[in-house]
This record gives structure tokens, sequence and C-alpha cells, in this order.
DNA sequence: GTCTGTGCTGGTAGCGCTGTCAACGTTCCT
DNA sequence: AGGAACGTTGACAGCGCTACCAGCACAGAC
């Protein structure tokens, strides 16, 4: 056996044929769709191909077949914990699929996310996951044209490439306002970083709300294109206080922020929520451990990433879903932070996130 | 032009080879050792290329070359953040080079890497990035027969597989230790998650320091194999202060834990550093902004990943580093969390980390 | 003038796999 | 009995690129 080997060594599918008494094609058809053989057949190689201990050449393959079982990737950013949180979905998603992933970051600009498309669409990938709803015109003409199944995650909007999920980022901000009217918060500032797509609409949210309610004024908001950090969260407070020292709420469009003015708060000596509510954006872990604990808008990054990722491959497959478009909506974690009166004015012992309740619901529009 | 074109409309380089006038395999040089090309020839390539909007068919070249231009990557999780970084340095120092990103989750399981590892060679991956120094004896036989090069990361120890980057884990603790011995704290519990050979080697160094002080009690220690989060610090804090209400100090594995136990002193009314001091490890970016801010070991995870993939790709492409193995140190960054006494009892309103005063510098051997 | 070496170029022959289509045997129907 | 239908199998011909080696022109050495 093993008589004509590759030079390199490697197991090739003609061996394998050769050790299952069977014709290459007929090996190859057992990868690729083992109900189209006959049942001894079917054993005959996959016993001979543990043997050898064969593993397909997947450059042979896709050359061959002219596809690749590469699902294309493409996030904004890799430092920030939302996408670690969606990647890990996605990853989880794929790991028990011939499928690999290939992970490209366009670093927040749709430009560089357009010259990635280029690059990606050339090599013919099986499918294809974008962020958000903001391509380039170019991009947008290289999706339509592709023929692979897309998904477009973060968020939802109208006129899908193709698939979608996400949730409103401008419900969310909508509803978390609405928590802070609910509380008796009527001045209530927002602070933003790095402004992408999504935080500019959660301030569109933001504003819609404040602008119903009549009270919105222009100097309550204090955004930065700086990427956002827990510092920067309590510059842009300090710059907010120094605007409008009346404020008695803030929302803060991440959660990173939101520790930010928590711990600025603390360094200033401002009571929460007594003297200044917080809302966060996100619900990341930390929040329903800080002191006091901190009212968040929950998203499902990893279920978004992880169902993203199913649905792709679903769709590769052939299976396409009912619905397309799929909102995962948002919930607002009322916690300490954000809650009309403290029951009690110092924090209480037992722990955090004792009791987290629901404000608002799966989300968006309908 | 494109008379023969290939029926998926894509160009091939035999295209680009008749319009510039030239042999398919002369074109081929271009795209791999133009200098090897007379100047005419590469620039009527190199326009011909322009003007078709050709790009290279990757499975063709790595079917025909028998070697990929792909860089496997294997991190044990995806959702720690310490990796989030190194991940982040690894795809920056990719960017800019012929050579993609393959990555895979081992789940800090050896056996799921040595499984991953399996499947990555028989790719003929271009190099390996494989994180810390435990493997099995089977990854081990595997990877000392890769013919690619191979760069460990996140930690230094004895025979290197290939390159090595990182730094002593144990060393890092050590220092840690020493420094909150030389302000003056004696009873230093050590809180630790998910107990990875790195954290079990930062324990070892916390271990090693504290018996040579003859301080050392088993009851200072509480670990858990649980994943870390923020909540779960509180917790581990809790239980160790059950066990020893006289500790005056906690090392925290890493500070995710860290901020944990600062929110659990701030509910239990805990003066930090007066009653106990904190020291983290990794140094994210929120130690600084914590109130107090908090001390912690700084790692260079950035540069960890960046310059494992820049050796990395220097290795495939000939260009060996004088030394394989490289120490990239760390920092003791002393913040108030363990300052031996506060200038004012106050936290300073101006803002955190004004100044961080380092304390131990790069590190390990030498 | 012949020989050797160097720089550049091209022809040939695959890399390992799969798409397509034809062919086979068997069953079931008319 | 003849034929259609189905399930199963195999032969052939590439997929687009590069390794290998041969060949050419030119320069310098003898």
């Amino acid at each position: 056996m093993g008589r004509n080997r590759t030079k390199s060594g490697k197991i090739r599918l003609a061996e394998v044929a050769e050790l299952a008494g069977v014709s290459p094609i007929t090996a190859s058809r057992f990868f690729r769709n083992p109900e189209a053989l006959s049942l001894a057949k079917r054993t005959r190689v996959e016993s001979a191909a543990r043997e050898l201990g064969y593993v397909p050449n997947l450059a042979a393959r896709a050359l061959a077949s002219q596809r690749t079982e590469v699902i294309g990737v493409l996030i904004p950013s890799l430092t920030n914990n939302v996408f670690s949180d969606v990647l890990r979905g996605i990853y989880d998603a794929s790991e028990n699929s011939r499928y690999s992933i290939q992970l490209s970051n366009t670093r927040y600009s749709i430009l560089q996310e357009e010259k990635l498309l280029r690059l990606f669409l050339a090599q013919k990938p099986a499918g294809l996951i974008v962020t958000g709803i903001d391509q380039t015109t170019e991009s947008r003409a290289m999706l339509d044209a592709a023929d692979c199944p897309i998904v477009q995650i973060m968020e939802i909007g109208p006129d899908p490439i193709d698939m979608m999920i996400g949730f409103s980022h401008y419900d969310a901000a909508r509803a978390a306002v609405a928590h802070l009217f609910a509380q008796g918060h009527r001045k209530i500032g927002f602070v933003g970083a790095r402004m992408d797509p999504r935080v500019q609409r959660r301030l569109d949210g933001y504003v819609s709300a404040m602008k119903d309610a009549g009270l919105f004024e222009q100097r309550l908001v204090v955004t930065t294109a700086t990427p956002t950090s827990v510092t920067l969260g309590g510059a842009l407070f300090t710059d907010l206080l120094t605007r409008e020292p009346g404020m008695d709420a803030v929302f803060c469009a991440n959660d990173d922020l939101a520790l930010g003015v928590l711990f600025e708060c603390r360094r200033r000596e401002i009571a929460i929520p007594e003297q200044i509510a917080i809302v966060g954006f996100n619900d990341l872990e930390f929040m329903a451990s800080a002191v006091p604990t901190l009212t968040s808008v929950r998203t499902n990054r990893y279920e978004m990433g992880n169902t993203a990722a199913s649905m792709l491959i679903d769709a590769i497959d052939g299976r396409r879903p009912e619905h397309p478009v799929l909102d995962l909506g948002f919930k607002v974690i009322e916690r300490q932070s954000s809650s009309a009166r403290r029951s009690d004015n110092r924090p209480a012992v037992s722990g955090a996130g004792a009791a987290n309740k629901m404000v608002a619901l799966p989300s968006g529009h309908d």
C-alpha cells in the first residue's frame, strides 16, 4: 500500500480509494455526500480513510470545485469587547461545520471594508458576514452581485442585502431614555465615543426621545470620534458636567463609558443615583457587579454571532431561513444606578445584581 | 481581449500574460519574485494586471506550490480580553503581508489543541502561532516535525519548539508580591480563576515569594476552575475574607478579579488601601481609571501578538531572528490601591493615573 | 572563434480533487 | 417481454497555478 504516495508523504484520495477498492471519484463522494454510496462502499471507504489518516487537501478541493469552504467575516474592531462576544458566537457555530472562518478587521472604515470585500469575493467564499448596514455604493454592488449567502449583523434596517440579524439601536436608546423618564429624570445627558453608525443611531434615538418630551438641548450631548475607554467616560462626563451642572442622569453609549462615569462620580463625590443616574449600553458582565450596580441595555451579542453563522451555514447548504431578517431585540436591565429611590442609602452587602428587573423587552418595530 | 475567460468570468493569470505579451510563467513570477523580471516586462505585467483587475486564485497557487499563505493561530479563549489584545497585534502584523490568519479556539483544552493542530498541519500552513508551553506529547511531536516556523506566545520557558515570545508569569507574580511586601503588607491573599497553566505559574510565583518570606499559608489562597469575571472576583474575595479576616492585601490573578474585589470592598466599606491593598494583573485600561486607581502588573499583550506575527512572517520569508526566544517582560504599575500611605484620604479629583509609578522593570531571567 | 557563465524567458507537466456525463445493474411498471 | 426509472459507479477532463528544466542571448575568458 502507499506505493504511489505524493512526495510530501501525504495520503491522497487515490490511496484511500485504492485501499477501499473503489474508484477515486467514489471515495470523493464519500466525503461530500455519503448517502449517495451503498452501505458497503461507504464503510469500506470510511475505514480506509481512517486507517490511512486521510485528510483532504482543501486547496485541491477548492480549485476543482470552484468554491471554498471559507466564511468571510468583516468586523470593524477587534478591541471592542462587544465584537469578541459576537465572534465567539460565530466561531462556536462554525466549529462543528465544515466551514472555516476568515476574519478581517475594517477598523471602522467603509473604504477598508470595500477593499477587503473585493479580496474576499475574489476567493469565492461560501458565505459572508458583514457588520452593519452602511456600506459604500461599490461594496453594496459587489455584495448584491455575490453568488453566496450574506448576513448583515449588529443591527437591522430596511433593504437587507440578503439576511440580517441584529436589533434597533435607535429603539434601544429610546427605551433607555424612556426608562430614565419613568424614574423621574429630565435633564438627561448623552455620552458617546467613536460614533460609528450604530452609536450614531443610539444618539438619534436619544435625541428623538428627548425631543418628543420637549427636553432636548444640544449641550446635553457630548461625543467624540476617539475610541471608547473607561477613562474617556470620565473625561466626557466631566465635560458634560461643566456644560450642564444641573444634569440629573447620563445615558452612556456603552458600558465602558458608564463605568468611567461611575468612577468620576465617585471621585467628585456625586451620589448615584440620588444626584445622577447612569444607564449604560450592552450590559457587560461587570455592570451587575459594580457599586452601585449599573443599569444597562442588554444586547444579545453572542446569540447574534451564533445565529448569524448558523443561518449562513444553513443557507449555504441550501436551507434558507423562513425569516431572513431577525430582530434579536434588547432589554433594559434596571439596576441601582437608575432606580428612582434607593431602599437603603448604603450599598447592599449581599452582592451584586440580586434582582435585575427587566424593563423593556424584545424589541424594535412591530 | 478576454476571449478565453474562465467560465466564472474571473481573470486568470493567462489573460494577464496575454495582454502583457509574456508567457504565463513570467507573469506568475511577477507576483512571486518581481526582481527576477527585466524592468520592461515587469511594468508591462504590472499594468496588465491592474488593467484587468487580476486577483490571484489562492487555491490554485496553494495546490501548485504545495504550500499555503495561511498562518494558523491557536488561542485558548476568545472571551478573555487579554487575547483580544494579542489577536489585534497578530492581525495588525499580518495585514500588510501576503499571509492570512486562520484562528482557532482551543477552549483551554490541550486535547482540543492537538486535534486542531492536526487539522492545521494537514493544510501545510506557512507558519503557526500557539499559546503557551503546555502541549500534549503528541502535539509536541507534530510541532517538532512540522516544516514551518512556529512561535509560542504568552509565556517563555525552557525548550522552545522554535521561536518563543512572552514573559515569565512566575517572575511577574513574585514582583507583584515583592511590591506588596515593600509597602509593608504581610498577610497577602491570592485570588485566581480558570487556573490555566499561566495563572498556575502566577500562583507558583506568589507561593514561592510568600514562602521565601516565611509568610505562606494555604488558607490565603482561593482559586477556582470557573472562568474569570468581575462578579467572581467579589465572590472569591468574600471567601478569602471569611477564611482570613486579618488579611491586609490581595494579589489577583487578573484585573477583572481585582475590579470585583474593589467593588466588594466598597460594598463592605473596607478602605483601600488602608485596610486592604489590591494588585491586579495585566493592567487593563480601566485599572488607571478606577477609584481608587488600581495597581497592576502591566504585560505587553499587543506587542506580544504583533511581534510574534512579525517574527513568524520574517522566519517564513527566510529571515530568522537572532534571538528566537524573546522576553517581553512586565512592569508593576503602582497606583493608589497598594500605596503604603495615601497622601490624601479622599480620592484625587484630578483624574486617574496621573502618576503611574513603575516598580519592577523588564523581567525575568536574563 | 569557442567555451563558460549569467540573466532572463518559456514549455511541459503536473498539484489533488471534483463536475459532468455515460454506463451499469436492478427494480418496477406497462 | 420491453422499457423506463432509479440508484450506484466510474472515466475523463480539467480547475489556475507553479516547479522544474531547457533554451536563448549576451558578456567575458581563454
